[in-house]
DNA sequence: CAGGGGAAAATTTGATCATATTGTGATCGC
DNA sequence: GCGATCACAATATGATCAAATTTTCCCCTG
């Protein structure tokens, strides 16, 4: 839905000539990390087209990355979906997620400077109040960021790949445990994230991020599993 | 070099009808996991159309594929060329390998019938020939034969999904360091690891892969820091 | 005579290619 | 040594072909 809006949007942003198949791929990374794709829906290459305004080679590319990525599933019958989670699934995350992003803490806590870990902080307060509001979109972006920006003073691309790999799979699923149960059942332990790092002590830090993906992902498992 | 025979000998081999993308895909996979491209060198779109003999739209594809996959790295001026590891990019490997590796022998261990653990043990006796005869290509392939079938056990395809992500990033680098060193002082846990596959002892089974993981990756880090 | 099953046509979507356009790097002249 | 021009490679589009799904219509059966 408003796919031609977001092109729109890309084309008037600081974007200063990124290939299309650049542009499409952000775009269609987005949608499917914070919801705007449903689980199981389709995604097809003449629709993506036609609403995005571009051929159909930027869109190919930008589709195979994302199925490389596990964002987007093969059909078998070369048609192209949004992944829906099964059970199995979400334990296998919840154990890679908790080894790869606790490590990803734990290498960024010395790097942190004072002004960072503020900036951390601020995203936080935000984040409280897109909670509040109810507002699920925010949620999910701003829980990314806060994530995505602790996890990039690690100086470790590899690890950091990894673990957008695993967002990017479970984006989808998480929007629609998002939207039954709304925003107020969803964990926190943000706090306790900043409280370590301005105390520079790595080990809670990496076990303030476990538990924090545990909690979340043990919610979206519950939830999934009564659907 | 000898793309063309690869195109061939893919053409007669028991495919039908993949799509052409995926193929190219295949093709250009095993090439970079075995070493046949050397780390830096660069890869074009028009160079593959020619010596594959099929158009640049695959090419394209199957290059994006691999780019996400993190096989192939993204040069800035749009050229691509097979990545270079640094040093820190191995120690978050051994990390990654180890914790999601491990984990994945854990998974199979109670899994495997008799006969598959014989199988593996097979694979394994193939693996010491081509050690003894300083195979590098052959050993290269069977050594990621023999974690694959292990690992295809576990029934966890997100996990086997990261670990295969992994070893595409490092197969080049790896393919260097047996050419300078040749193959006599390549580590092998592997009989560990069967034996504790009999035993069915799953903690052992995760600690030997630990180990055989560890020994092979501080060999590439210390071969790759002396360049 | 009505309803259901199946086959064939039509539409929709994907795959590939050929071609035009654009951007990058290199070389030659000043 | 610096700047303009030239050549080459990548990007992007539209056209064309192939495959799959859906729809429709006919025939058979109850």
């Amino acid at each position: 839905m408003d796919l031609i809006k977001n092109k729109a949007v890309s084309q008037v942003s600081g974007d200063q000539k990124q290939p299309a198949h650049e542009q499409v791929y952000q775009t269609l990374r987005a949608q499917i990390m914070y919801g705007d794709l449903v689980p199981g829906q389709p995604v097809t290459i003449q629709g993506l087209t036609d609403s995005l305004g571009v051929g159909m080679t930027p869109v190919r590319e930008a589709i195979r990355r994302l199925i490389s990525d596990g964002a987007l599933v093969f059909q078998g019958n070369r048609r192209v979906s949004v992944p829906l989670l099964k059970d199995s699934d979400v334990g296998q995350m919840i154990f890679a997620r908790i080894a790869i992003e606790s490590e990803l803490s734990r290498r960024a806590t010395l790097n942190m400077s004072k002004a960072e870990i503020d900036a951390l902080a601020r995203i936080d307060q935000r984040l409280d109040r897109t909670i509040a509001d109810g507002d699920v979109g925010g949620y999910l972006r701003l829980n990314h960021q806060f994530h995505q920006t602790l996890y990039a003073h690690a100086d470790a691309p590899i690890l950091n790949d990894l673990a957008e790999s695993l967002w990017l799979r479970f984006g989808p699923s998480l929007r629609v445990v998002c939207g039954r149960f709304g925003t107020q059942s969803l964990p926190d332990r943000h706090k306790d994230i900043v409280s370590a790092l301005r105390d520079q002590d790595p080990q809670r830090v990496a076990k303030a991020t476990a538990q924090d993906i545990e909690q979340g992902m043990e919610l979206m498992a519950g939830a999934l599993s009564t659907s």
